[in-house]
DNA sequence: AAGTGGTCTAGACCACCCG
DNA sequence: GGGTGGTCTAGACCACTTC
């Protein structure tokens, strides 16, 4: 239920995109009959086509319309912020998430993490190690370290599932923006085990730092692929510096 | 020149950002004194503070006030549909621009650009290869496709130096926003030999479809670079679709 | 209670596109 | 000239934070 009436006009056309009933190179109907559709004003409909372009599903053309620019070959938005389990599901994948540890841990004892979310030399962290396989072959492993403050329960049961929704649903905390960065980084021995033989031995590497709404960084992910099988999509905006 | 009030806001706020006179985790002025301080309406000043939070300048804290999350360490969004030139000049990089190659092909010799670009068979196209050198070293080789009706007089001089100002500047035209994958690929024996010797021959590959503000894709760009010394960073912010 | 950001409105004027 | 999107305003009510 989302009270918003700018979120519901995006949600319904947004839906509208995604299922094919606006295909791309269609308009969109104008501000002005979405106004007297939706019993809005315009600049709540505004506020509706404004977030559908800058996540990339129109483009505003001055004096004509909004035209879809969405599809479907864009292959779903790996460059969001977004959880596997939530992946998965829109993707339908069958991928079987193992948790390889589990454990708590100091932050002086991995200093990069420190470091990135900013902590003392004592603060605690759970150390999260999950495989993500397709049948026996093992595609991703991904390393995560989560503040133990914020989560003093967090068990292994809740790892093999979702901990984004276990943080959303249970904790009631707001996920909200990720600094991320990619890099081709030859793979390790003991990423080389999990992983079994690869070639060439270089992992597609993602670390990000996630942080929640109010801006507290709780959560530094470390996600290794195959390289070879690797796809980053991303769409992006030129920005409006421009004098 | 700006005159969009909201736009000027920004990019007042934006510099004092990066140049460090608003520094991480501190507040910007509220809502209201900007109003005063600028003597604009607020939601005029709501629109320039979203745009510093949809582009990573700041988080806005309901009840609180807008804090600052910009760390110089973001290192530049690569992330941005920004040319090499203008990487270049905002880190003081020392590259070098080579025109490998730069001569019109047909769409159909390319099908992969045709595809992408939505062509028909005879459309023409320049195709520029251009290697970025530091020193003697070669570290990014670009392959670009442009529509030849779009600028008629593209000229090797132009491609050495910045074909984004060129079309921006000279020809009017509004580049607007691409999508990007990035997958990593073993390299071409063309690639190697302009490489030299690289350990892995594999190369971080950057493939976009760069669009005008008018929808229409002019441009097919294949960015290759030195696995070993790719980065790409990115600022993401999670989806508003939670109900 | 006072201050902050979040949503929404009704209306205005402008620039652009197209027939 | 009529339709479309872009900008801006003044005011309203709400939810959240802080004291």
């Amino acid at each position: 239920m989302n009270r918003n009436k700018y979120r519901m006009i995006y949600q319904e056309l947004s839906g509208k995109i995604i299922n094919g009933e606006y295909k791309q190179n269609e308009q969109l109907p104008s501000e002005n009959l979405l106004v007297k559709q939706y019993s809005v004003s315009r600049e709540t409909v505004r506020k509706a086509l404004s977030l559908l372009q800058t996540n990339g599903f129109i483009q505003k053309l001055k004096g004509k319309g909004s035209v879809v620019i969405y599809n479907e070959s864009m292959n779903f938005p790996v460059s969001q912020l977004i959880s596997f389990e939530e992946i998965k599901e829109s993707l339908n994948m069958d991928y079987i998430t193992r948790v390889e540890s589990f454990e708590k841990v100091f932050a002086y004892e991995h200093p990069r993490v420190m470091t990135a979310l900013n902590l003392t030399e004592q603060t605690e962290l759970f150390r999260v190690v999950r495989t993500r396989r397709k049948g026996d072959k093992v595609n991703i492993i991904d390393t995560d370290y989560f503040l133990v403050d914020l989560m003093p329960v967090l068990t292994k049961e809740i790892a093999e599932q979702s901990i984004y929704s276990y943080i959303e649903n249970k904790l009631g905390q707001i996920i909200s923006f990720s600094n991320k960065a990619i890099t081709f980084e030859p793979m390790t021995e003991t990423e080389l085990e999990l992983f079994g033989e690869v070639t060439p031995p270089y992992a597609a590497t993602v670390r990000s730092i996630v942080h929640l709404a109010n801006a507290l960084p709780f959560q530094y992910n470390i996600s290794k692929h195959r390289a070879s099988e690797f796809k980053f999509v991303d769409f992006s905006r030129r920005a409006v510096n421009k004098k």
